[in-house]
DNA sequence: TACACGTAGGTCCAG
DNA sequence: CTCTGGACCTACGTGTAC
């Protein structure tokens, strides 16, 4: 959600007549890269975007000497820290402009509203010209949303990913679903014109000559996008004046429909699918596409053959996908980049071992390194066993969104249960505030423990007298070790994760194996097909 | 009493 | 204070083996 998101409000300053632009809030708004950062401090994203002082602005302080030491240092490191700031802001600041250009709110404003809030203010603009009345919210709720599978885990040779570019914004124009209270029609009329609007400041950006016009059509068009992006989510929302949730749902059961007939056409065309999302398909090309020129015309086909005003386009090609569960995947780019993706792999909730082990792990497996594999969790145990971590190693961090007071109410009423991250907090930090973010840890000896009444803050860990609990640990490991399972045969798995050494036995021959997943409401009722034919791994059923 | 298993409520993430 | 879908976490009830 978007509570507890933002550190605070502590920024939130307000000078009558000006606008104060926090490049924090603009980088949390508008980098599209945000999502792939671990955190989104002045470091990372330097050197995210390749900025001159992305190194500097990396190195750690080194300790100071002498006054004069100390003056060069802090001087240099100050003019890089306020040139890459100038470097983000110019980046991003034309799409706040580009926004604030089409809604009626202040820039600083669009900073600290969300999505709802803006299409509201559009809608009103309107009915306020119009000198017509609005209607209240409408109480209900949504029944459906996107439509979400998995045909098949394992490891994937080229790999092509299509979407549906603005798939609700265009189901909602092509069928003109929208608000029924809206009876001046303004909320298709702008999405509507939003979508052409798109369109064409996307024609003009790939026409474009000059650097400085290129940024400037290249803001607009992702402004816009962030605009369509808010208009089907407003129709589900329970404060929204004219929010109708059954055309919310007509929405989502039109996308479903029509992610189903592109599977059915890229099907057809002998692609295999691995996994769907929404609006968006994996899939691996028949062995006869070769190449990114045959590969586009092979989605501009399936796309043909989709209803006017529904585009399917390439949306990127992968050497490699590791496909592990819904809306949990990895993927190796072009360029060799590993991208991970889904909670079950790179959640912040996870301990950073957990995380590191999970990230070279799929790394090691994609390269088909198992004897590597089998090194790299043999070096985490030990880690564990020698207590050589450090407490941000291991420890777990929660955004506490209730208030102490209100978790010790429902837990005395018996309606809720102890949970670890409020334990930590209630007992070493009791005057937190709601939606702040705690670090905690696990002491005690053994997995038999209740783990509410083994927790401790991160900030009481003591290097000198390391207190965590390593059978705990240990056992996470395993857990995250466990998530390979599926992607070997036999006693494979066992023999790669074990602590035993292993000098005998040959990893490397080991086989990295594709399952076909049966789909969860006709299990048994259709025998697997033939072999695997794409030349790695093999095919195995599902469980 | 120890353990496996399912459920409930909370948190994070994909799109 | 835009939405739903999905994975996983912990606590805790239940059933089962001993």
């Amino acid at each position: 959600g978007m509570t507890g998101e933002r550190e605070s409000d502590a920024g939130s300053l307000e000078v009558a007549g000006r606008n104060l632009i926090d490049t924090l809030l603009l980088a949390q708004s508008f980098e599209p890269a945000r999502r792939s950062l671990d955190v989104l401090d002045l470091p990372s994203l330097a050197s995210h975007l390749h900025l001159d002082e992305a190194e500097l602005l990396a190195t750690p302080v080194a300790p100071l000497n002498s006054v004069a030491q100390f003056k060069g240092t802090v001087r240099k490191r100050l003019v890089a820290e306020a040139r890459s700031v100038r470097t983000i802001s110019a980046q991003l600041f034309p799409t706040l402009v580009a926004l604030a250009q089409m809604v009626p709110q202040p820039p600083q404003s669009l900073l600290r509203t969300g999505s709802a809030a803006k299409i509201e203010a559009l809608m009103l603009r309107a009915y306020l010209r119009h000198k017509h009345s609005v209607p209240p919210p409408k109480s209900g709720t949504q029944r459906t949303g996107g439509y979400t599978d998995i045909f098949a885990t394992g490891v994937f040779e080229r790999v092509l990913y299509a979407d549906v570019e603005s798939l609700y914004p265009s189901i909602m124009v092509s069928r003109r679903i929208g608000p029924s209270s809206d009876v001046l029609g303004v909320f298709l009329d702008l999405v509507n014109s939003l979508l052409a609007l798109r369109r064409e400041t996307k024609q003009r950006l790939r026409e474009a000559r000059e650097e400085a016009g290129q940024r400037e059509l290249d803001a607009t068009q992702s402004a816009i996008k962030i605009l369509l992006n808010s208009f089907y989510g407003y129709l589900g929302y329970a404060r929204a004046l004219f929010n109708d949730y059954e055309q919310a749902d007509a929405v989502t059961a039109a996308g479903q429909e029509l992610l189903k007939e592109i599977m059915r056409n890229i099907e057809l065309h002998n692609g295999t699918i691995i996994e769907v999302d929404t609006d968006g398909v994996f899939f691996v090309p028949p062995d006869n596409v070769l190449g990114i020129e045959e590969e586009q015309r092979f989605i501009e086909h399936v796309s043909a053959a989709m209803p006017k005003g529904i585009t399917l386009a390439f949306a990127g090609r992968f050497r490699k996908m590791l496909s592990y569960k819904k809306k949990n995947y990895a993927l190796v780019s072009e360029e060799g980049e590993l991208i991970v993706r889904g909670s079950s792999l790179i959640s912040r909730a996870l301990e950073l071992f957990a995380r590191r082990f999970l990230r070279q792990g799929i790394e090691l497996l994609l390269a088909g390194d198992l004897p590597g594999l089998h090194a790299l969790y043999l070096q985490f145990a030990q880690m564990i066993t020698t207590h050589a971590w450090g407490v941000v190693d291991f420890c777990r961090s929660e955004i506490l969104h209730d208030a102490l007071s209100t978790y010790d109410q429902e837990i005395q009423s018996g309606s809720r249960k102890p949970s670890p991250a409020y334990e930590a907090a209630r007992r070493s930090a009791p005057y937190l505030e709601p939606g702040s973010r705690i670090s905690y840890y696990v002491t005690g000896s053994g997995t038999t423990i209740r783990i509410s009444d083994h927790v401790k803050l991160a900030e009481e860990w003591d290097p000198n007298f390391p207190d965590e609990n390593s059978a705990y640990y240990l056992s996470r490991l395993d857990e995250c070790a466990a998530k390979f399972e599926g992607f070997f045969e036999g006693d494979d798995f066992r023999r790669i994760f074990s602590q035993e050494d292993l000098f005998d036995t040959d990893l490397s021959a080991i086989r990295v194996v594709t399952r076909r997943v049966e789909p969860e409401d006709q299990r048994r009722s259709e025998p697997p097909e033939a072999p695997d034919e794409s030349g790695f791994g093999i095919w195995l059923d599902g469980e």
